[in-house]
DNA sequence: TTCGTAGTTTATGTATACAGTCAGTATTCA
DNA sequence: TGAATACTGACTGTATACATAAACTACGAA
């Protein structure tokens, strides 16, 4: 039986290089709202917040300026990008055109045996932590993996890698990725009934890519990422619901644009 | 009166600081083929060869590695990518689903006049061109000019700064650009009946965006985009063609994957 | 009181020094 | 003669020193 090591990456960092312990906490600082957008970032605050020298550092905020969190200023330094509803509505719109791309690819290049019983797993285990009438925490966090283990099969489904940098560039703001808004609505009681329509459109779109319909797959994943429009929407009308968002604090309120 | 200096930002090298400097010099060495896919580069290498030291240099290893043209090799250093048929196909394939996404976007919300007008400016210049029934070097070349502008305008109107970020980032490889696999067919008798096709094209998307019809600007502009695979596998069949096609020497040839 | 200028301070861009590690080669032992 | 181990060399990751440019402040003059 093969045995995969689920290894929880986001823990150790002792064995990491300064210049990705240094990304990785410097994105925590960013996605849990301690640097706050708009105030311009000083490397040498961050030598000494962060314990590194500035080398990593410089090399950790180029790449989460290339990664779209930063914007660089004309004349050096850094500044935490801010994002208006319309962005992460556009944000959205982006990756689900991309999933949809990944579906569609899949369909028609066809996907083998292995990785389609992979997906059809992935679809089971969901089936039976939707089936009681209520979440409990751990079955809902549950979801959230699966969930994520679903789209990262359908990028796998593709068979491209370009395609697959491509997505993993769209998914890499914080509220863009597919569990961005899942959380959230751990606690409302319509919770499952969001998340059972989302299953139907998991299995439509793997019956699709089964069926070698191209164009249905695509049409389906597109729709399945505006489910994360409504949930947006819900978000910023409830303070309380925003406060499990990850970087809700990047969202920029008020006048847009 | 205020005085703008349109400064050539390309040619003048010489304000530019090291790091920006060192990232141009080091793109022009692998899209132009001096440095070949698969073997190591060393940043002392380049060292002596830019002029630059090494942290400016690091700097752009890192953004090239950010753009998709290097990868990193686990213990350190990077090689220069190589990109099958493949996938170069799925480049354009992702290119014409993001502009498709744009077209689609400047559809549904609508474009400011004054943009419009510059689109249909641009669409005409590309007219005057192909007046005539046989090209010239120089009214190729401003096709490729125009054909430049078509596309930026494309993303500008669809008013969204991160689809263009992301479109900019599937444009960033050499082959994917709109304009990649134009210069290629310069010599060939029916290059200009390729580009009165594209023009046609061009022209239904503009009008279907005036129009607000987004699903059928998006279909038009993912079908533009697959004129490439046309000239892709042309310019594959023709050695003397590929010549003409910059970063050619990141092609592998062989087998597949 | 306000504006302008000059000086100082700080931060970034760049260069370089240092240490650790990986690879390659040579030597020795079986 | 072959294999294994040790040593040497080189290159990366990291730290830090230096120079330049920008911003801020203080002082003076209008």
């Amino acid at each position: 039986m093969a045995l995969a090591l689920p290894i929880d990456a986001a823990e150790d960092t002792g064995a990491l290089s300064q210049t990705v312990r240094a990304q990785l906490r410097l994105r925590e600082l960013i996605v849990g709202g301690e640097l706050k957008p708009g105030v311009r970032i000083a490397e040498m605050t961050l030598v000494e917040r962060l314990g590194a020298s500035r080398t990593p550092i410089r090399m950790a905020l180029v790449r989460l300026q290339e990664e779209g969190l930063l914007d660089a200023l004309p004349n050096g330094g850094f500044v935490v990008k801010d994002f208006s509803e319309g962005d992460i509505h556009d944000a959205i719109e982006v990756r689900g055109t991309l999933e949809g791309l990944a579906a569609r690819l899949a369909a028609e290049r066809g996907v083998s045996p292995v990785l389609l019983a992979d997906v059809r797993d992935c679809l089971e285990r969901i089936d039976t932590l939707l089936a009681q009438p209520v979440l409990s925490e751990e079955s809902f966090s549950g979801y959230v993996q699966q969930n994520g283990r679903f789209h990262a099969l359908l990028v796998e489904m593709a068979g491209s890698g370009l395609v697959a940098r491509q997505i993993e560039r769209a998914v890499s703001l914080p509220f863009a990725s597919p569990n961005s808004f899942v959380m959230m609505q751990a606690t409302g009681p319509q919770a499952r009934d969001v998340l059972v329509v989302a299953q139907r459109q998991h299995r439509s779109v793997v019956e699709a890519i089964h069926q070698r319909e191209g164009a249905r797959a695509e049409a389906l994943m597109r729709e399945h990422a505006r489910i994360a429009h409504d949930n947006l929407r819900h978000a910023l009308r409830s303070h309380q619901a925003l406060q499990h968002v990850p970087g809700a604090s990047l969202i920029r309120r008020g006048r847009e644009r």
